[in-house]
DNA sequence: ACAGTTCTTTGGCGGTCGTTCCAGTTAGCC
DNA sequence: GGCTAACTGGAACGACCGCCAAAGAACTGT
């Protein structure tokens, strides 16, 4: 055997994803990173090949941290007006709290490396379909018990409510102002209405 | 007297605008902005001091291209929800057309610049309370007359028409699909039901 | 104890960054 | 037609970029 590996894998990655969420991929060096991780640049190497090898790492750590989660609860099977509400307003505390401060990396990387990145297009358009999937799903059930309103498709649904998400987090990063964002909310949460 | 300036203005930042839409602030460097303008970088620090000047030029002329006339429309003073309607069908279209390949200049300052630059997020916020400004007015006239539903306040009803407009953006760069987009603008529509 | 393997650190590679400076050119005023 | 001031493209600046080779350090198996 070898020398074993002696920083924490998951604590870089996580020390990463918040570098990228602070400045961006472009504006994070990989001496930032050697910074905000504790790592020196060979280690990086070694370890995720690449710049954006490390941010496919960060990206899936945020999938995971943040958009799973929110899956999950979708697919506990409660109640569907109080889970999707739920959802919406962990979303509107967690942008009120760091929202100035850190990007939703999943709206960062749409914007700055979706064009270019097709494996970071492809992750994207995966966690935005699980998604709509898990909302589609408690939508329609919903439907079913006539607890959301069925007029309009789930599908349809299912697309808005992530697209005002999605929304919220700009919003965010312009006024993070937990009222407004949450009215806001409060708005988009009447549709099921 | 002197010599006259010899490039045409507007045509040197709408090519810069360009350059930032499609490659976003430290994704173009001045390099890459001298074979979009055609200019030396030497005329291009005279003209605008700096690669932040030219940017925040280049958002200027994005604000007065795109966001001004969704504001004059809106204050076009015709049917409430024919107009609102007419704002969203207006920025799918554009979103579905070259979403793909040019990001909203907006959008792309609140991630990427906004938390840096003061002045970016101060245009920022002026230009969402302008458009908010302009659909709350069409908002409380269509509830006055009947048009728009009036069991939610014009202000809260405003906020979330610019979320979802956001929000619509951020999903151009994930799925440009006009369909898509549009039946998830129908939705947000259907609020003022 | 030693060989073998893998991780870590260091230093620096070639290139590009934003910016500045400069010589050369051109337009307006006497 | 000179004079001057502004504009022009391009060379060059120090700093920093992403990346990598080489060597030291720590671990396992013998």
């Amino acid at each position: 055997m070898a020398r074993t590996r002696e920083f924490d894998f998951d604590a870089t990655v996580a020390a990463a994803m918040e570098a990228f969420r602070r400045n961006g991929y472009e504006g994070t060096s990989i001496r930032d990173l050697t910074k905000a991780t504790g790592l020196g640049s060979g280690s990086i190497y070694a370890a995720f090949g690449s710049k954006e090898g490390l941010y496919l790492a960060a990206l899936d750590l945020y999938r995971q941290r943040y958009a799973a989660p929110l899956i999950d609860m979708l697919r506990s099977g409660n109640d569907a007006r109080e889970v999707i509400r739920e959802v919406f307003v962990g979303a509107v505390d967690e942008i009120a709290r760091d929202g100035k401060r850190l990007a939703c990396l999943i709206v960062g990387a749409t914007v700055e490396r979706a064009r270019d990145d097709l494996r970071v297009a492809e992750r994207l358009r995966s966690t935005t379909r699980s998604l709509e999937s898990a909302l589609f799903d408690v939508l329609a059930e919903g439907q079913l018990r006539g607890q959301i309103a069925a007029d309009r498709s789930a599908t349809d649904l299912a697309t808005f409510l992530v697209t005002s998400l999605q929304g919220l987090r700009v919003m965010g990063g312009i006024n993070a102002d937990r009222a407004t964002l949450m009215r806001s909310a409060e708005v988009a949460l009447s549709c099921l209405d």
